[in-house]
Parts: C-alpha cells; structure tokens; sequence
DNA sequence: GCAGAGTGAGAAAAGCTTTTCTCAAGAAGG
DNA sequence: CCTTCTTGAGAAAAGCTTTTCTCACTCTGC
C-alpha cells in the first residue's frame, strides 16, 4: 500500500509526522521507535540506526504537548509585567530569557498594564497552558502587580516588583547603587554635593537619599537639601534654575535620581555656561544607554543590573520547578557604577 | 473512602485537579462530566448543575495541554524579534498580544538577536510546543531575520521585517509618512525644506527621501540637499552646524529621519538662537515618545501606527490559522502625523 | 541436552480531555 | 399489552509519547 506512495515537496505540510509513522516506516513498534530516538531501551545498533535515519528523512518531530503531558512539566513559563514592553522589563526580560532558553524553557509574556480583568485574563491563560511557574515584573519596585498569584498552585517569582507574602523575590539595591554614586563624587572630591530626585511617593526616592545623606554624613560633609520633583528632563533643568539662580551655596556636584533628570540637569548647566565636570559632576540612574550615552558629555550613572537581575530569577525558578527548596525572603542585588564622563577623572585606584 | 477525607488549605498544591476528580466527586463518569462543563450532550439541568458546582469547589480548570492535542490547536503563537525588545519590537509586541489575547491565545516570545544558532534554537522550541503560527518582526524593514521560515509548515507572518518570497507581511508605509510630514510643511507656508537623515545603507532612508523629493517637486519648490548621516542626536547638531554655518540658503524647514536626529537639531537650533518654530520648523520620524515629548518644543512627528500594525499582523494570523485563504504579498499600513509644537500652527483643515 | 542468563522487541498503561456511539429505561402511541 | 421514540448517561476511541512489563529467542556453561 505504501509502495507506490511518493513523498512529494520538502515541507510537512498539513499533518505534521508522528512517532506511529516513524515506526510504520521502519517496520517497528511505538515502543522501540520512542526508545531508539531517545538513545534508551535495548536494541541492535543497527536497528537504532535505521530508526533514527528514518526519523530524520521524515522530519519528525516530537508532539511537545504529548510529552508535556505525560511528564507533568511544560517548559513553559508566563512573565507578567505592567511596564508595558518598558524600559525596566526590556533588559529584565533579556536577562530571563537568556536563563530560560538554555534549558528547553519558552517564555509567555504578557503584558497586564495595569488592569486586574487583562491580569486574571493573562494568569487564567496560563494556568490551563500548564506553565511550570510564573514571574512577575513590574516597572516599580512598590507597586504590586493587580493580581495576587499566592495561591496559585504553581511557583512564582518577583523581579523588580513589590513581593507578596513569604514570596521569593529579586529587586535591585538602590541604597547600594545610590552609595556608589555619591562615594564617587566624595572620592573625586566634590564637598557640595546635591540630591536631585523624582516624587516622594516612590520609595526608591527615600531609599537612594537615606543612602545620601549616609554618604556625606560618613565622609563628614554638610547635608544638602534633597530636592524632589519629577522624572523629567525638564525638572532637571529646572532644579539648575533654582541651584544656581542665587550666588551662593552653589554645589560642585549633583546627584540625579535617573538619567533623564541628569540629562536635564546637564543641559541646564551648559545652557549657563558651567562647565560638566569641570565646575559641577553630575551622576545619573539607570544607565539607560540612549539617554546616558547621548548626553554632554555622556553621563556617568548606576546600573541596576537589570539582565543579570532576570537571569537570577529565571534560573530560581528553575529550581523551584525542580522541586529544589528556595526560601522565600527579598534578595537584593547590587548595583554598578558605569562611569562615562560627566564627573571627569576616576578617582584612584577605581 | 472519601468519606474522612476533609480537603485542608485553600491552595489547589500538588497535584491539579482532574476532570476525573470532579467526575468521581459528582458521582458521574468523565463523559457526562465534560458534557456538562461544556453546555453539551444531554442531561437534566439539575445534573448539570451538580456537576458544575463540584468543579467549582473543586477548582477544576481544564488541562490545555490534552485540550490542545486532541484539537491538534495549541492557542499558542510565537513571536521572533532581533530587535532586542527595542524601540521598534514594542508598540508592535503590544498590538499583536492585544488582538490575540482576546482569542485565547498566548505569545512566546523569543529574542534572536542576528544569531542563527540562536533563532533555530527558538525556531525548534516553539515548533516542539506546537504553535498555531509564528510572527516574524525586526528592528529594520530591509533585513531579514537570521533564520528561514518558509518551510515550517506553519503559518508565518511578517511584521515590520523583509519578508520570505512569497509571504504575508505588514509593513509601514514610509513614503506615504515622509510625504505626510512633507505636505505638513509645504502647507504651513515652508520654502525651503530639507531633509537630515540617516545612513544610506538602510533602504527606509532612500523611500523616504523619494518621497521627500516628490512632494517638493509637486509643490514647485527648489529640491535641497538631502542630507545622510547616524540615526543620531549629534549628527542632528552636526547637520545645523553644516546648514546655518554659511548665511545664504539656510533652511525655513528641517524634516528629519528620526526623532533622535530631530532633537539634535532643534538643540542645534536653540544654542544658535534660531526660533523653532518661528525661524525653522521640525519635523521627526517614529515619535518615540520619549525624545518626541521632551524635546524643546515638543516634536511634531511621524508615528508609523505599530501597534494597529501589530494588531493587523495578530489578526490576519489568526484567520491563517483557522484556514481561511490569505493572499500573499506586502501590504502597507499608513503612517499618522503627531502634531506638537515644533511646526508651529498647524495649517487650516487640518 | 538442558537450566539459567541475556538480549531484542513488542504490548499496554498512563497522562487528560472531547466526542461519537451505544444502551437502558421510561413515555407515548396504537 | 406491545412497539417505537425520547432521554439521560456511560463506554470507548482518539490525540501522541514514554515507560514498565512481558515474552520469545539465543547463548553459555555444565
């Protein structure tokens, strides 16, 4: 019946080729063909051989769904996000997928903004997808995500987002990185140093000027004032007006919240004829390139170490899936300064 | 024997439960069971009923995964981008989960940067996972992505990206968005018009200076230099420093190849002292929000509509996949024009 | 020449749901 | 009272792979 068939064309079109066709093929059972092409079971060499010849002239392929479902295990896992494809997700998610992919592992991303109907809609999905576990990411680190996933039945994992109860998360040390910045300035020997940063209603607004202040109080240096405003460029420019309007008091330093501040900040400062770094330094946050590197000068600033972030939490729950015991608690994760050239010459030994 | 058993926690841990559990539990077999969480076959209403609230107390949720297999559908697509989840990949991702989110169907999405290793790597995880169909998008429209898909036997579709021969893609129209930047110009009263963009190697560059050229040329105006340079803030300063540096010919009107370029020139334009838009009006590409809105004067710009790109591209996928015929071929979707505050008053019936 | 060991390969179950038959019981009609 | 129709519900197959048994056959050694 088979003998006058023809393969015609080169593409499996319409039914894809199943494991019975491999064995028909090769004249054997489902049981010896599963077992040649996985290198397991007792068999001729050369039967093996013909199996795994046949397979690959036929494009088989194995039905993942099948083997996902007899081995209860996925490979899969959802990446819930409310930072709409964001700024903090992007190199999150690189750093995830990165984790991931090296181990048969596919990613689901979803993008909840901030709508609990889209997130129930989204978690729903991906539990009847059977993920082996989920994680949440968000574009602040005290917010929650608009939905609880603690009783879920599947692991989960926070990344750069408000954690749940006892749950595992990894979030980025701002004190840590706010510390590097300043101890910068101080080691260039800035005296004046001030703290310009985005609402008060972030926390990591308070966390990075704890860690400020900390700074000059241990380097023995007068507090400046905090000044709150927001994450714009044109709060930057308009901090300098305020700074430098009056004569006195002025600081050889500035401290920015995130980059696009520091951005405003320095185009402020040239628009008055100061000199970055020469009369004032000027550090950033968040390193984000397009923002930091295009500035002049190019701004130095702290890296949260978003991809090496994810990659933590990509293969934490790896082990989770495993079954391998994690505890729960909220890793913090250093930060790192990439220093371009709105502070002038490295300190020593740096 | 169930009779002691008392279920304890709320969370459904370890094993999920079955349809088998909620048939046992109902005192039903599996057919009737499934029968009536699907409002099919025929039963009493009370059985029915019955049978309903047990899988709710239960927490019955359906296995996708033999749910998929015996629909030979996963509800499942993948999505590969080289566009390291950039600027581009985005508003695209967005439009795409938002149109297939509504069917049930979840995005894989997988990062391939240039690497052919890579994107088989994906190429063969989501074939493994059985998607319904694959959406191909890029970082630019004439490259291709390092891995061929046209004979996956399943469907493709492409998306912002240089598509296969013989494939079904969405593009942006780019002459059409040059020319409604243009026209936006010629109809504020702007004679002399030029255009700064970006390398000549990228063939949106050399659409949209056709474009550029045909509308000057249908509005009677003299056709100025078309400028080539980096998809950069510096190279927008550098181009005003060539255009305003000698006093004859200077430019009432600059559109630009990006939003970057843009604001290099209208920073360009400031620390000269020239009005935008009293003195020079500016036009960008891509309105990137970011540098669009904070530019000084916010930028009037080309949107290339990526998201309804993204929308369409889910979509049409979809009927691919349901098996409704699609006809190959490119098609183009028009561009929109943003208009802020660089152009100054925007022209009457407008 | 025969018991026991070893070897190659197949049968069958499991994993979970959906769908098509099949069947038994009760109701309606002659 | 017997036949036919209707109705409620279950049995079984299909979708694809993996794994554990089981079985038949061939050596090896005595």
């Amino acid at each position: 019946m088979a003998e006058g068939m023809e393969r015609e064309g080169i593409a499996p079109r319409k039914r894809p080729v199943t494991l019975r066709d491999v064995a028909e093929e090769a004249g054997v059972s489902l049981a010896t063909a599963s077992k040649a092409l996985n290198d397991q079971g007792r068999m001729t060499a050369e039967t093996r051989a013909r199996i795994q010849e046949t397979a690959r002239r036929l494009g088989f392929r194995p039905n993942g769904l099948a083997q996902s479902l007899l081995r209860q295990r996925s490979f899969t896992v959802g990446m819930l996000t409310n930072d709409t494809y964001g700024r903090f997700s992007l190199p999150l998610m690189a750093g995830i997928s990165e984790a991931l992919v090296d181990n048969g592992v596919s990613v689901f991303l979803c993008n909840v903004e901030d709508d609990p109907r889209l997130g129930q809609l989204h978690v729903d999905a991906m539990l009847e997808k059977r993920v082996d576990g989920i994680i949440a990411t968000g574009k602040r680190l005290d917010r929650r995500l608009p939905i609880d996933l603690s009783q879920l039945g599947v692991p989960v994992i926070y990344a750069f987002t408000e954690p749940d109860a006892d749950a595992i998360a990894f979030v980025s040390d701002d004190e840590g990185g706010a510390r590097l910045a300043v101890e910068h300035l101080v080691a260039l020997g800035r005296r004046r140093i001030v703290h310009v940063t985005g609402p008060a209603r972030f926390a990591v607004v308070h966390q990075r000027a704890a860690a400020y202040r900390a700074v000059l109080a241990e380097a023995g240096l007068a507090e400046a004032p905090v000044m709150m405003g927001n994450w714009t460029e044109s709060w930057g420019r308009e901090a300098v007006d305020i700074l430098f309007s009056k004569p006195a008091d002025r600081p050889d330093a500035i401290f920015c919240g995130n980059d696009q501040i520091a951005r405003g900040v320095i185009d402020g400062l040239r628009e008055r004829g100061i000199d970055v770094p020469g009369s004032v330094a000027v550090v950033g946050f968040d390193n984000w390139e397009i923002v930091a590197a295009e500035a002049r000068p190019p701004l130095t600033t702290v890296d949260m170490n978003l991809a090496a972030l994810g990659r933590e939490a990509g293969l934490t729950l790896l082990s989770l899936v495993d079954g391998k015991p994690v505890e729960p608690g909220i890793r913090k994760l250093p930060c790192r300064l990439v220093v371009r050239q709105s502070c002038g010459r490295p300190p020593d030994g740096q």
